[in-house]
DNA sequence: ATCATTTCGTTATGATATATAACAATAATG
DNA sequence: CATTATTGTTATATATCATAACGAAATGAT
């Protein structure tokens, strides 16, 4: 040995072999990898995830109401008012009538709002492919099963 | 058929198909659940899934940074304070100085906080036992490595 | 040694997400 | 009819997360 081992830069080793032993870990840190792409992939068309979302199950469920939606969406009615309000305001869905209750509306995408999703899912689409590029059908189908015996697990 | 099929309250089906062509749709949907329950798994020790990640690293890192724990926890160094303030005020961890850095926090865990450290990460395992329930060594490993390709296709 | 740059922890601020309570209008029920 | 439930809404509180700026201190360049 002719030097004494000087410690370079210290690239900082932290052990986190406690949080690697839980899968939960694991998945938020790839969601947050993917929420972060979406983001991305989603801030060209004026969408958030939320909102991509809604206009998303408005265009294919024509007509649904405020309250569905929430239940679909998994949030509350009261926090679905804003962005129905910011995608009403931009002209991409209408708050329409329904016939015989006068308490609901009945949420429809315009012409704008389906052209707009369109694209919008199109790039998710790609989003998708570069997210989870390698991942074979067999994995693909081994990992859906995964997440649904997950959300299947709730109040067991 | 004796009687006309009279719908009944009208379950509501709603079409999520596009959401349900997206990979990432199911992976934000079981990691609520996951959180949904960690959360409620936590509560009983005071820990948010924050404070306790930043917890579990202090323990399994004594002396680390806060510009440390926070890359390691990637989040920004300013939403770190409040945590480290938190735990700090419970007397769970401390904030001891870095020998030849005195701008620098070396973070600690107290005898107090290893404690409280020990149970959560025990609770924990709990949780992630109920919550991944007959999930196989094998596709354990798989979910993994779908997870970990995720994670590294980060800016490609 | 001086000066510029970088790093560390911090504060302030804003955007977003989420949960709860309350309310008026309306519908459904007894 | 009277009571109850539902729908959309407002207000409020909390949590998460990003960005900009700052003083103190360390580092690097000249």
């Amino acid at each position: 040995m002719t030097h004494p081992e000087r410690t370079p830069p210290a690239p900082v080793e932290i052990n986190d072999d406690t949080l690697r032993g839980f899968v939960g870990y694991h998945i938020k840190r790839a969601f947050n990898v993917i929420q972060d792409d979406l983001t991305a992939t989603l801030k060209p068309f004026g969408l958030r995830m939320l909102t991509h979302t809604a206009l998303i199950l408005i265009v294919d469920n024509p007509g649904l109401s405020q309250s569905q939606l929430a239940a679909a969406m998994d949030i509350e009615r009261s926090n679905l008012v804003v962005i129905i309000d910011e995608l009403e305001g931009r002209e991409l869905i209408i708050r329409d009538r329904v016939p015989n209750d006068r308490r609901a509306y009945a949420l429809k995408a315009t012409l704008t709002g389906r052209r707009l999703c369109e694209k919008a899912v199109a790039a998710c689409t790609d989003h998708e492919a570069r997210i989870f590029a390698g991942l074979d059908t067999s994995t693909r189908d081994t990992l859906l099963k995964v997440l649904s015996s997950v959300r299947n697990s709730q109040n067991s």
